[in-house]
RNA sequence: GUCUCAGUAGCUCAGCUGGAUAGAGCAACGGCCUUCUAAGCCGUCGGUCGGGGGUUCGAAUCCCUCCUGGGACGCCA
């Protein structure tokens, strides 16, 4: 607990006696008291609603019971300087300042770790996403989800919960059959052969790129071989080259998994029919029509599902119910997958499987990220399988800037959709906000090497001289971060930590304009000034790690 | 048609568990560099929070309904 959190809970215990004092209400009724942080400076440092909320339980006038909790409040051995009713209600609460002084030392004790916290209390979450299928690039779909997912992974192990990320590989279905043949094309193409592409096949130029590749290796080699012979070395070259091609372009945007999950290796180990055996034993499975259903909708699906097809092969949906089992299985408390809003209609049934298996619905929580309109040279840019017409990945790092993009991805919530203009994020990539944090991260770095060059350095006696009210605005903000972070993760929503950063930058621009840091003249407020402005950039750098964006030191 | 997500300033978006006068960036306008990085700061302009009902001390936020837009409704994956 940092120096702003102990304030918070002094604040209400003191706030919680004095309503049991005021004998208002029964103990037990009493609600958790909340603190929030008014938006006028005018309305103190805190403010609560108490007051409001008793109204009903206490019969009375929020401003009468105001008065009475006031009336019953000891301050004394407490950092609450002043309080007051205000409003229709509220109990607006002044600090005295000297408290604030400690979250610098907080910060400087605690390095890259400022921030960390216990509060997901080391729950056992596996996060599952971008799951893109291995037969081609990544685009601008997979970025969003791969940056939500990220910097998801990263709030939820720096506010304690224990975190492990996946990617499931779809390495099993027709899409590889696909993929093999749309190999098998190119490569005939490649030699000057004639081959159709498949109805289904995969356009892109990776692909292209592959069958030239295989052309100039083995020049006719594959042409005179038996199908099948051609056929499972293409569907394993093509395998292997995507799969690597995935891990090398995530990795280069800042993405990590602990593990690349095989779909393929739940038919080798038999993961399916335990999962089928489970849901026959627990009676959710019939046959109809030649095929094998899954009765979802005993859990509120619209329909049921099929789980084997008349020709006796599997639905998309039946490996992925093993592969809910194994996580599961593997003893994580909670499942969070990350989806692209085309696949929100898969989620009830998916539950639906969770809950057969004996699971608890809410074991699995599935987050929508929406989708992500691209527009260039002014109109909407159609993506396009059948001609391989889309924007990479790859290529929108290269335009536009890795810090740049994940920052633009995770400053918005994940659930609204998004107009990404390609030729304005090219354009004002320099005005994108990124830089806007990072400049402030640069600015300190450089007044830091300077305090070196006066013998300047921070200290942390003096932070008491720290009055100013841009100072005291700044020392609040940092000491603000825990409380994000658990926010952030409780609750889901990473993009509460790239506002963060901006509120933190802008609130360090404003004192940086205000407050000169190095004066010889006056050593002891240098100093100090020197901690204030090397928290605030711990706190910048450890925020902008979360989203996977780089912290300068020069720009 | 059913389900689902959204609709907030000219544009792109925040708004946490209902709180006080709804915010930021960009765009527009006016100031600030002999002084630690002007990729910055200070100020001005700009909103019927899609429309209408309801719940209550209080609604952008919760409920109902309508309008508009995205997405999903396969024995595809």
């Amino acid at each position: 607990m940092n120096a702003v959190e102990q304030i918070q809970q002094e604040v209400k215990s003191a706030l919680r006696a004095a309503v049991i004092a005021a004998e208002l209400v029964e103990e037990t009724l009493i609600p958790d008291i909340m603190l929030e942080t008014p938006k006028s400076k005018d309305n103190g440092d805190y403010a609560t609603n108490i007051a409001m909320q008793l109204t009903k339980l206490a019969k009375k006038p929020p401003r009468a019971i105001a008065e009475a909790i006031l009336e019953h409040l000891d301050t004394s051995g407490t950092s609450i300087e002043s309080i007051d009713v205000a409003g229709p209600g509220f109990m607006n609460i002044k600090l005295k300042t000297d408290y604030l002084g400690d979250v610098v030392k907080t910060v400087l004790e605690q390095g890259e770790n400022y921030g960390r916290s216990t509060s997901g209390a080391n729950e056992k979450i596996q996060v599952e996403f971008v799951s893109a299928n291995p037969t081609g690039d990544l685009h601008l779909g997979h970025a969003r989800g791969a940056s939500l997912g990220d910097s998801l992974c990263n709030v939820l192990d720096f506010a304690g919960y224990d975190v492990a990320r996946e990617y499931y590989i779809n390495d099993a279905g027709n899409q590889i059959n696909n993929l093999a043949y749309s190999i098998e094309a190119r490569y005939f193409q490649a030699l000057g052969l004639d081959k159709e592409m498949p109805e289904d096949g995969y356009h892109g130029k990776d692909i292209i790129g592959i069958g030239e590749e295989l052309a100039k290796e083995f020049g006719d080699k594959f042409v005179n071989v038996s199908e099948q012979e051609r056929y499972d070395y293409f569907r394993k070259h093509g395998l292997d080259f995507e799969l690597a091609k995935l891990k090398k372009d995530l990795a280069d945007f800042r993405v990590s998994f602990d593990v690349w999950f095989s779909e393929t290796s739940l038919y080798e180990n038999g993961k399916i029919d335990v999962a089928l055996d489970k849901l026959r034993a627990n009676g959710h499975v019939f046959e109809e029509d030649g095929a094998t259903w899954f009765r979802s909708t005993t859990f509120g699906d619209d329909k049921d599902r099929v789980l084997i097809k008349n020709d006796g092969t599997y639905t998309y949906l039946t490996p992925d119910i093993a592969y809910h089992e194994d996580k599961l299985f593997r003893g994580f408390d909670k499942l969070i997958n990350i989806w692209g809003a085309d696949h929100h209609g898969y989620i009830p049934r998916m539950k639906a499987a969770i809950e057969a298996l004996g699971y608890g619905r809410d074991t699995l929580e599935v987050n929508v990220a929406q989708m992500v309109q691209l527009y260039k040279d002014g109109e909407k840019f159609k993506m396009s399988k059948r001609t391989g017409k889309a924007v990479t990945l790859r290529e929108l790092v290269e335009d536009v800037g890795l810090d740049a993009v994940r920052y633009f991805f995770a400053m918005r919530s994940g659930d609204s959709q998004m107009d990404f203009d390609l030729d304005l994020a090219i354009s004002q990539s320099n005005e994108n906000p990124v830089y806007y944090a990072q400049y402030a991260h640069a600015r300190i770095s450089s007044i830091l090497r300077q305090a070196d060059e006066t013998g300047l350095s921070a200290s942390v006696d003096n932070v008491s001289l720290l009055q100013a009210e841009k100072e005291l605005e700044l020392l609040k903000k940092i000491g603000d971060f825990p409380k994000v972070i658990s926010d952030a993760a409780r609750l889901r929503i990473p993009h509460r930590v790239a506002t963060y950063i901006q509120e933190l930058a802008a609130s360090f621009h404003s004192f940086y304009n205000a407050e000169k840091v190095l004066d010889p003249d006056n050593r002891d407020l240098s100093e100090a000034r020197l901690a204030l402005i090397t928290a605030t950039r711990t706190t910048i750098a450890n925020a902008l790690k979360l989203i996977g964006v780089s912290a300068p030191e020069k720009m």
